[in-house]
DNA sequence: ACAGCTTGTTCGAATAGCTTGAACAGGCTT
DNA sequence: AAGCCTGTTCAAGCTATTCGAACAAGCTGT
């Protein structure tokens, strides 16, 4: 129920404008041949979507180019901010942030994947493929699995059958049984690890935000180049620093 | 051409479902029945809207309502790091922030209107309706008058023609001719003011970054309460200070 | 406990409208 | 000036959307 649905009878001409908004997400500006050429259809169904688009300024058209509209940045924040605990969590990851001195990141859970929700950066911290926004397989990095090692059995046997255990690195994990090692020692130790999972280089800590009934509703890592965040720092004092925030965070939610 | 285009035979179910994702946007998470007496249609229409929407994690379905998904964010950032000028900009908003303790915006257009791309607070900045992605009327902030004023003559016509000029406080321009005398006095001086036009007690003032052409890509804002951002502050001190950063950005971009 | 209300979902038939491909207008280059 | 690109328009055909009824499942209240 919470992956994205096999629908039976799509709205094919609804997944087509979807497909170029993808494309122009993927590729970049793109004139009117480029798309029809990726869809395969006529020039003139191609003309008909994009001008529909730009009608509600999700595309805007420069130079015969058409290009994502920033309109979608608003959907996006609205998104964002209806998240119950975003304010929340906001706040305590600029403090982190200042604190640690690295890259925070807050995730949450949509289907079965994780995205970044909100990012803050301290003095030090390490510019990564991570991206505000940008969805990763849960099971790649320490947020990630963090949320995993929280969800239900089930839902975390539907997932990986969903996506299978893409690596990243030679350090991901990538079959299902080492994946449930790593969760029983996630939920002994209470927060998540990421040595060089999802990039060489860079260790990381995950912790989760639970809701009432102990589920994962998003969490919150602390990421940095692996010389610094090592030994008893990454083991023993990120961890309280981290494990407190969170437990700061869940006690104010379920008495929001 | 820069405005949103009226299309001759849209795709209409294109158009029923980013009437959907805007009903949601607005009124937030829904059930199907809700969204089917918005839309007017039958029941099992909007099902299979709401489920091709969802297969793309557009939007997610949780306890039999629907709402976006923080995927909007993706393209919305992926939109925005796009711009030429924003990595340009965003340390520079920074930096200003810490310099004035005040708050930043900066604008781009877009189809005659402006959205906010990228805002930073400092220390006593003032919470204001404006958020990230919001979309704007050019003539209602000192942002969008800094852009307008740097637009050529006809665009600002079409532009005026369009959206007519609707108020928002009882201060906002709500005439054609107060406008252009406006234009010429930003053009004159090379800064826009904001006189409680957007926001009852909101003082800003706004300047333009400038293609090589002279036309503006969009625009930084510093504003603040009324009772500090006035006299020599507001006319003289934060016009030098912004001023000196935007032709700063301009001069880096002349060369990138 | 059962009836009656919801809710979401499925399916066949009809027609609305999407797709197509050709033709047109305009701007470049050769 | 001819050719070859663009983007755009239009009529006709047929695909796919829409409809509405029927179904399953979960609550509510009698």
């Amino acid at each position: 129920m919470s992956l994205p649905p096999d629908v039976d009878r799509p709205v094919e001409t609804v997944e087509r404008a979807i497909d170029i908004i993808d494309y122009l997400k993927e590729n970049g500006p793109a004139t009117i041949a480029e798309v029809t050429a990726h869809l395969g259809c006529a020039k003139s169904t191609t003309h008909r979507h994009l001008k529909t688009l730009e009608a509600s300024s999700f595309l805007i058209e420069e130079n015969d180019e058409y290009r994502l509209g920033i309109r979608f940045l608003d959907y996006g924040v609205i998104a964002r901010d209806r998240h119950t605990f975003y304010r929340e969590v906001k706040s305590k990851v600029d403090t982190l942030a200042d604190e640690t001195d690295e890259k925070i990141w807050c995730a949450v859970e949509e289907h079965g994947r994780s995205v970044h929700i909100y990012g803050a950066q301290g003095k030090r911290s390490v510019r990564t493929y991570a991206r505000l926004g940008h969805q990763n397989y849960l099971h790649q990095h320490a947020a990630g699995k963090a949320i995993l090692a929280y969800l239900p059995d089930e839902r975390i046997d539907e997932i990986v059958e969903t996506y299978g255990l893409p690596a990243r690195t030679q350090h991901t994990i990538t079959t299902a049984d080492e994946l449930w090692d790593e969760i029983e020692a996630i939920r002994e130790r209470g927060y998540a690890l990421n040595i060089e999972e999802s990039v060489e280089g860079l260790h990381a800590i995950g912790a989760p935000i639970k809701d009432e009934n102990g589920t994962a509703l998003g969490a919150i890592s602390i990421s940095g180049p692996a010389n610094r965040l090592d030994g008893s720092f990454l083991r023993e004092e990120l961890p309280t620093l981290l494990l407190g925030t969170v437990n700061e965070i869940t006690i104010n939610l379920a008495h929001a």
